[in-house]
DNA sequence: TCACAATGTCAACAAATATTGACTTTTAAG
DNA sequence: CTTAAAAGTCAATATTTGTTGACATTGTGA
């Protein structure tokens, strides 16, 4: 798994591999925390990298980020919607039990962790109008209300489970928590939650 | 309404005042954008005051957003279910039509945006368990998972109301959008959104 | 009116951070 | 082996932003 690196630890010289480790650092990090708060100094150290090549190699953080949402677009599977139920919820049992994951639902997750910084935001408007489309063709409706539903709800709900202590995570219903999804998914409207 | 400003248009001194000048417009600021994104000369502009005041008056600008975040705790005021359906609802209608506004479900609204910010984030962790139990009482259940879920949802839907265009808003049915609201209140489970 | 405290102004400072350019090391061709 | 391009390193720069302290102005009580 590791590359032979040379007696000092650095690797030998391969620009692709450079720009792939790059690329794959920033799509972890931009993946659990948002544009501003992922430092250049961060990628570069998780790559193993000097800060300057990201610059070299990419022309700014900003297209480093584009970079990203452009490769997390690219191996996006053709989705049922069961498919992406169980991926929902696989994302959320994920996030319940307070581990890191890799490629999961990323293009949303990350989506939600940088909407809100001001540099990219405009970026994510597109992706996100893409994201409601594609869904709203996945569950086959016109109307794009149910799939704007399902990822607000999905969004926040990414939001508030990085907040909650593992001790109120964990008192959570993960099957419960799925209810409003269900709802536009129109499977099991009327879940029972036992009072 | 507009305090008498002598000639140059500077107030006369009073402290107080000054100060509850730079408490409502950081008020206004944190509830339309996010703690970092929100810079001190934004708000002493808007309070039409010196950034120094600032910090003369609240310590820093963390310490400010705290004073924030204690004020809206204040005039809180206690809610009936339907007054809370009802509040989101008008929440989303405004947010819906483009508008800027004052007064209503200011706290989740503000913990919305800045709920990322490395800086407060840990300061908002209390808050939103705080106001995930206090609409869990409301909803008179002691599983905590319908009111996470619902906060989740409100979270969410701000931040993607606050990501799409005019044109995008305006297709969306307010109604619909309320669904999974009223799966959490149980009043209203199985709504049919006409194909 | 005088003095002193309260209030407000201004410019400079410090820290963080993305970016740049000059320089060094490696690789590979001739 | 030489040499030039590619890849990587390092230190300096520019910019943004919160913060601070010296200074000015206003108000107030003696």
């Amino acid at each position: 798994m590791e590359e032979k690196a040379s007696k000092e630890g650095h690797y030998p010289r391969d620009s692709e591999k450079t720009r792939a480790r790059i690329l794959q650092s920033a799509i972890e990090l931009f993946s659990n925390s948002s544009y501003d708060m992922v430092r250049s100094r961060d990628i570069s150290q998780k790559a193993k990298v000097d800060v300057a090549l990201i610059n070299r190699y990419f022309g700014s953080k900003k297209d480093l980020f584009v970079a990203v949402l452009d490769a997390i677009s690219q191996d996006k599977p053709e989705l049922t919607s069961d498919d992406a139920e169980s991926r929902i919820c696989e994302d959320f049992s994920k996030r319940l039990s307070g581990k890191n994951f890799q490629n999961t639902a990323t293009a949303v997750r990350l989506i939600a962790f940088s909407a809100l910084s001001p540099e990219v935001s405009s970026l994510l408007r597109e992706r996100i109008s893409g994201e409601i489309d594609r869904l709203s063709d996945l569950l086959g409706v016109v109307d794009k209300t149910p799939a704007t539903t399902l990822i607000a709800y999905v969004l926040g709900m990414h939001t508030l489970l990085q907040m909650l202590t593992e001790k109120e995570r964990e008192s959570l219903s993960p099957e419960a928590l799925l209810d409003p999804i269900r709802v536009v998914f129109q499977k099991k409207h009327c879940a029972e939650t036992p009072a």
